[in-house]
DNA sequence: CTACAAAACATGTATATACATGTTTTGTAG
DNA sequence: CTACAAAACATGTATATACATGTTTTGTAG
């Protein structure tokens, strides 16, 4: 007997809106888990980055996340209006503006950051660390993908 | 020697963050194709949806695509202004409101369905069946454990 | 039947995101 | 050096999304 649930052609089940579900489950999880910090588990993940990078510009950020310049500008903004980054020309280039922590906003990364790893662990050891590779190899496959269409 | 690209820890990379930017990458494929109909791969998936439930109603829809309520109200809106689909109270609870495509909806849809079943063959054939089955059965999973988590 | 909780939808507000376009600063062909 | 294209960032506009809350309609305990 058929399992009805199963019985879906998954090849028909749109891979992108697939994606976009499921990515909407796992946000909800992080922002839900992290909304005793203040942020949400998009700022995080932009401070985190920035905290790395160390005096990144807004638009190698940008090329870093994948996210339209113009994105980044108005994700930064609210990082600024908050206190967590400051931004400062770039001593060379007038044009570019550079991206740097504050205090305030170390603190904050520090605060959530045992948060967000208590999240991380869960998630990929109850996927089972295994399939969790294979998971993360394939998107990065459908990343390089789908880059490479841009380019013919 | 070490590949520098990959000597990262996989493991440490955001699973949100992550999803969200290779969901970004899928998403800007999707609408730069789906461009000529007008349609954005959220209104397209909609409408494919409200296609195969047939008069289905705001919060159904919702729960079918995990999104709040709220949210469809919003997304319906932007349809109904755009005639492709119709809300009419229902007969027999007066606070529900089915959603029905209209002709103009239909056709439209018809129109971006080619469009549609060659981006989803194609990138389905360039990561592999088999390598995308996996894939998809971990995304069913993680919504799986994400949603038991709700549970506790 | 009545009162009240719950269900279904709408509205206010805020964040995330991208495209089109504008402004300022650089870099470089000639 | 000058003119102009390109780079870097900002702004206008629109869609996608969720949470808090409000309104209307149902369902049900008593």
């Amino acid at each position: 007997m058929m399992n009805h649930l199963k019985n879906v052609d998954y090849t028909q089940i749109c891979v992108c809106a697939n994606l976009r579900k499921k990515t909407r489950v796992v946000t909800q999880l992080y922002d839900k888990l992290l909304h005793p910090t203040g942020l949400k588990v998009t700022q995080y993940s932009m401070l985190a980055h920035i905290d790395l990078q160390q005096a990144v510009s807004i638009s190698r950020l940008g090329e870093i996340l994948l996210l339209d310049q113009t994105t980044v500008t108005r994700n930064i903004t609210l990082l600024k209006q908050n206190g967590y980054v400051e931004l400062n020309r770039d001593a060379h280039d007038a044009r570019t503006k550079n991206i740097t922590l504050t205090e305030k906003g170390l603190e904050k990364l520090q605060e959530a950051a045992p948060i967000w790893q208590e999240i991380q662990d869960r998630i990929i050891d109850d996927v089972g660390i295994e399939k969790y590779a294979d998971f993360y190899d394939t998107l990065r496959t459908m990343q390089k993908i789908i880059q490479s269409y841009d380019e013919e």
